[in-house]
DNA sequence: ACTATCTAGTTGACACGTCAAGTTAGCGCC
DNA sequence: GGCGCTAACTTGACGTGTCAACTAGATAGT
């Protein structure tokens, strides 16, 4: 803390510009997934679910994927357990660990929101880019989102 | 929604990367803040107020500046206004309006924690990327952000 | 002036996110 | 084979975020 590394211009930009797509489309983009019974989070984990093989995945796997920590996950899975997208079974290898199966209903719901999600996303974010500056950010975020998921022990408590 | 325009392949690296950034690193940083006393909003108020001239600004302005509703602001404002770091005034002008003030004690806790602040953003996100994808980062998400300041159109409610 | 409407900000209820603490099962060691 | 440690998840409490509904002051049309 000694000598406070303070942020370049280009970098206050970034940073600045990160908050507010943040703050401004993020909230936007909940709002249509609100209005057909879903949260972005529950939108994230039958992504995730949708993508595993046999749409089975344990749920350590799962929080990983969908960038949840454990207790998250857990609290978020009531909902979709409860209404039948998703059930959950003991692994019969492992006594601690449970398995996450998207329901054909799980993945009917998917589907019907997936449009409308999407429009979101293009219409918020990547309308307003052109091909370039859609490359160059599909290769900084993923360059920093690989770090991130790659030094996890940077990132602490997992709770 | 009859032609779902789904993301391409780089749009979807882009966007999953914009999540895992979310999702990974944003808490990481709270946490530092939170250790601090702070919450990442307060310190998004925090530096808004500090940035205005006489550091006062209506509730409006702060709410743009720092991309939060109304609602958000007022429940979060009242922690920093009961500790001491913001006091709130009528406007004399407009019966309806008040001007937020950034307290000198307010604007000593903003000089605490911004080395601790930006450290984190260091290392969570720029210390991964090269000087010409910071530059490429900065381009990208100021043009986003930039289009969803200026047309709020598109985003509704603001509760 | 009077009413309708819009703007500024607040409130309360409810659901989500986080953390610390707990339970249960595997794993290693001697 | 009992002991400690770690891993996989769960739970509950508490603070935050969101939305709809509200108060009150300005504005504008007639």
């Amino acid at each position: 803390m000694s000598d406070p590394r303070w942020l370049n211009q280009r970098q206050e930009v970034a940073w600045r510009g990160l908050l507010t797509v943040l703050n401004r489309a993020f909230p936007e983009i909940e709002r249509t997934l609100k209005a057909h019974g879903l949260l972005a989070v529950h939108y994230t984990i039958l992504v995730a679910l949708s993508e595993a093989p046999d749409r089975t995945i344990g749920l350590s796997a799962l929080a990983d994927a969908a960038n949840l920590s454990p207790s998250r996950l857990t609290h978020r899975l009531r909902a979709l357990v409860s209404r039948g997208d998703v059930t959950i079974a003991s692994d019969p290898d492992d006594g601690r660990a449970k398995n996450a199966t998207l329901t054909h209903q799980g993945f009917a719901r998917l589907q019907e929101v997936a449009p409308l999600h999407v429009h979101d996303v293009q219409r918020l974010i990547f309308d307003h880019l052109d091909s370039g500056q859609q490359d160059a950010l599909a290769d900084a975020l993923s360059t920093v989102a690989a770090a991130l998921c790659e030094h996890p022990e940077f990132l602490n408590p997992q709770s």
